[in-house]
DNA sequence: CAGTTATTTCAGTAATTACTGAAATATAAG
DNA sequence: CTTATATTTCAGTAATTACTGAAATAACTG
């Protein structure tokens, strides 16, 4: 397993950032190489590959399953575990979506609606709820779109993902068309 | 500055989540006090609340500065530097936004971009090139809708969010009124 | 300008996180 | 069951990142 130049590069790149996506530079790399091999890989290859320790691999190989990142077969005749990455980016980039949003949003949003639950104590700390009553109602919002996102069909995301600056337009549109809607949510 | 117990909780949370965010526990915590806060704090307020030295916070100032999550201001009659956070949830979401894509996305989709011009070597890094090409026309689109939401009326921006599982719905109709679209997209 | 106060920088240290090699555990085959 | 091979675990160590206190720099005041 002698990597090409041009994945050399690309999979030193996925470790150094690495540590700003939130994983490690070993787990980053892995990752990139099992992205652009053809073919499911063992562990004994990727640790040739990336010059690394056995355990290290199977560590970050843990890691990435949990993640839902990589998954892992058998091939018939061969007792070692294979593992690759999703053929679709779109199916890629929903699981890092929703991987995130558990990770990033969730811890936080529970901690926010229990605290909301309780009322304000003193009168400093009626501006502070505020605050976090205003961060809740966002979070919440991202986090059903996150959620939503999940639910659309390929195609349907494909579409959404095309759209971009178009999006204004459309919203003019839906204006136009169902003016019921915006009665429904006026204050 | 002592904190009341829930703001105290916040901001230990804060901390907390910190390292998943990719900041450390002090610029967390820094941020969670100025965040709750309803007047802008100076460095050594900071330090009270927090327990951390005044090092510690400038160096964590600075880092929330240059993720402009936090903006400087000085008061009548005091030299010190006052920190505080923008009122409004949705321009801090954007920022977020806009500097994770700059820090997460950009560097990649440079080497990506990069690494395309070439032509693939042997024949193996064949499909390695074809899957750097499609990592790349995901992300530029992720790019696109990035840079898209930061131009959108905060009014719009808002419509948008409440949209969430209405999006397909939204799509069906944009087909049926606008099929000329469709016909310059199709192959 | 000298004196005072605020802020930043940075070398040294502490704390955390990542990695390795050896041992333990698991899995399959005969 | 025994042997061979694959994988995981984990204690120890290496590497990285975060934090502190002291010193340097900057910014204001009279």
């Amino acid at each position: 397993m002698k990597l090409s130049e041009t994945k050399q590069d690309f999979v030193l790149h996925f470790g150094e950032m690495g540590s700003r996506w939130g994983i490690n530079r070993t787990v980053g790399q892995i990752y990139a190489v099992l992205y652009l091999s053809d073919e499911p890989l063992n562990a004994e290859q990727l640790t040739e590959a990336l010059g690394v320790s056995r355990s290290n691999v199977s560590m970050g190989l843990k890691e990435l399953q949990a993640w839902r990142l990589v998954k892992s077969q058998h091939l018939p005749g061969d007792r070692r575990d294979y593992f690759s990455t999703p053929d679709d980016v779109l199916e890629i980039a929903l699981t890092l979506v929703e991987e995130r949003r558990k990770r990033e949003l969730d811890p936080t949003l529970t901690l926010l609606r229990d605290t909301l639950m309780k009322s304000p104590g003193d009168a400093s700390d009626e501006h502070a709820h505020q605050r976090m009553q205003d961060m809740c109602d966002l979070m919440e919002q991202v986090s059903r779109w996150s959620h939503d996102l999940q639910r659309l069909s390929p195609d349907n995301l494909r579409r959404l993902l095309q759209l971009g600056s178009a999006v204004p337009t459309l919203l003019d549109l839906k204006d136009k068309l169902t003016p019921v809607k915006r009665q429904q949510t006026k204050r």
